[in-house]
DNA sequence: ATATAGTTGTTGCATTTGCAACACTTTACA
DNA sequence: TGTAAAGTGTTGCAAATGCAACAACTATAT
C-alpha cells in the first residue's frame, strides 16, 4: 500500500481521487506501461502500483539499455520525480501489475481546499518525495564511483545497512545489476571474481556476505 | 529570491518563519558551511541560500572528490533532498553568503494550520523539490552514459536545452566539469580535443558551439 | 606589483574496462 | 515436459581511461 493516503480516512480518500479523476489500469507482464498515453497527459502525473512491479528502463541511441529505477507495489513514479519524458525511457512490466494514475495539474492546480485531509495528503506527497530522491542520491553516490570495484562496493554497502547485516540477497539478476551499475556484465563478473579471491566478499548465488 | 515564500504575503512570511524558527548565518569564502551544526540537527533541516553561493563536494576515502551539487542564490538544499549526513560530504561556499535554516521537523510536525499560506508553503516547496528531483534525474542520465564522450555530449546537450541555443557557456572550470562528470580530467581535455578535430563542437574559452 | 595557488593542455605509459564469442546452466511457458 | 529464451562464467584482445608529470598560463590576495 502507498503511504499516499496515510492517515486520511476512507471516505475522505474517496473524494481526494474523484476530486483528482484517478484511474486504474491493469497490465499482463512485459507490458509498454505509459505507450498508449498522450505525450499531453505524460507531462503531469503520479502513477501508484497498486500491485505488481516494473522497471524504468533507458536505451540508448546505441542500443545500450540501463535499468534506471525499479517500482515496487505502493511505489509512485510519475513525470515530475522520474525521467521518463524522453523517447528513451520505457516503463515496462515485470509481472501483471495494476497502477493508478492521477493527474497531477489537478494536485497542484485545484482549488486550494481548507479541508485538513487536503493538507495531509501534501504531507504524504512531500515524504515520498522525499524518500525518492535519498533513493536517487544513492543512485548518484554509486555512479560517481570511478571504478567497477568501488560501484559495487559502495552497492553491497547501501544493501547491507538496508537489512543491517553483512549478509543479504541481491535483488537483481547479474545481468540487470550490471545495467544498473552501468558497467559491462563480464568485467563486472570478473571483478566480482577478483573480490572473492581476494577475500573481501563471500558469494553463493545471489547471496553476499561482506568480510570487511 | 527562492520560491518558498510566494504567493505568501510578507506578513504572513514573516509568521511562518517565526513558526519555523528559521535562522540566518552568514559565511565568508571557502568555509564548510555544515561543520558547526551538531549532527542532530544535522538529519532535518532545509537551508535556502540567500546571497552567494556553494558547492556540495564529496570526497572520498582514496582522496578522489566530486562535486555533487551546487547552489546559487535562491537554491536550497538540506538533509531531505541532498546527500550531506555522510562524513564525506562538504557543502563550501564559493563566495561570501548568506544561508537560512529552518527546522524540517518544525515543517512537518507543528499543528496542522487551517491557513491558506500554510499550504502554499507547501506547494511551493513541492514544487522545488521536484525541480531538484530533475535535476538529479539528469545527473543520473549523465552518469549512466558509459563513455566520457557521451558524458560530455550528454552534458551540453543540456546545456543546449537550458539556454534554447547551440552555443552556451560551461558554467565550470574544466577541472571541475571533469569533477562533475566523474571522470580523469586529462582524458576529458583528450577527449574535448577529438570532439573539436570531428568536427562536433567548437569551443572557444569556456564557449561552446555545437555542429550537429 | 608580485608571489602563490590554481587552471589548462599535453604526453607516454599502465591499467581497467568493454567487446565478442563461446559453452554451459537455469528459467519460462506453450 | 520439451524447447526456446535468458542468464552465467570465462577468455583473448582492443580500446578507453586513469595516472603522473610537466610547462605555460591565469587569477587571487596581500
Amino acid at each position: 500500500m502507498t503511504k499516499l493516503f496515510d492517515n486520511i480516512s476512507p471516505k475522505n480518500k474517496e473524494i481526494l481521487l474523484k476530486k483528482l479523476e484517478a484511474s486504474t489500469l491493469s497490465y499482463s507482464k512485459g507490458v509498454k506501461v505509459l505507450s498508449n498515453m498522450s505525450n499531453r497527459s505524460k507531462e503531469n502525473f503520479i502513477a501508484v502500483i497498486e500491485s505488481g512491479s516494473a522497471h524504468n528502463i533507458k536505451t540508448d541511441y546505441n542500443g545500450m539499455s540501463t535499468i534506471l529505477e525499479e517500482y515496487n507495489e505502493g511505489d509512485i513514479f510519475g513525470s515530475i520525480i522520474s525521467s521518463i519524458n524522453s523517447e528513451e525511457n520505457n516503463v515496462i512490466t515485470k509481472e501483471p501489475s495494476r497502477i493508478t494514475y492521477i493527474d497531477y495539474n489537478k494536485i497542484t492546480n485545484s482549488e486550494i481546499s481548507n479541508e485538513k485531509y487536503y493538507i495531509i495528503f501534501y504531507k504524504n506527497l512531500l515524504e515520498i518525495i522525499s524518500e525518492i530522491v535519498a533513493a536517487k542520491n544513492e543512485r548518484i553516490n554509486i555512479l560517481t564511483k570511478r571504478s567497477t570495484r568501488d560501484k559495487l562496493l559502495e552497492f553491497f554497502n547501501t544493501l547491507s545497512v538496508q537489512k543491517s547485516s553483512r549478509v543479504f540477497t541481491i535483488p537483481y539478476s547479474f545481468t540487470d545489476l550490471a545495467s544498473y551499475l552501468c558497467v559491462d556484465r563480464s568485467a563486472m563478473t570478473r571483478e566480482i571474481k577478483n573480490l572473492k579471491e581476494e577475500g573481501f566478499i563471500k558469494v553463493t548465488g545471489k547471496r553476499i556476505t561482506l568480510n570487511y
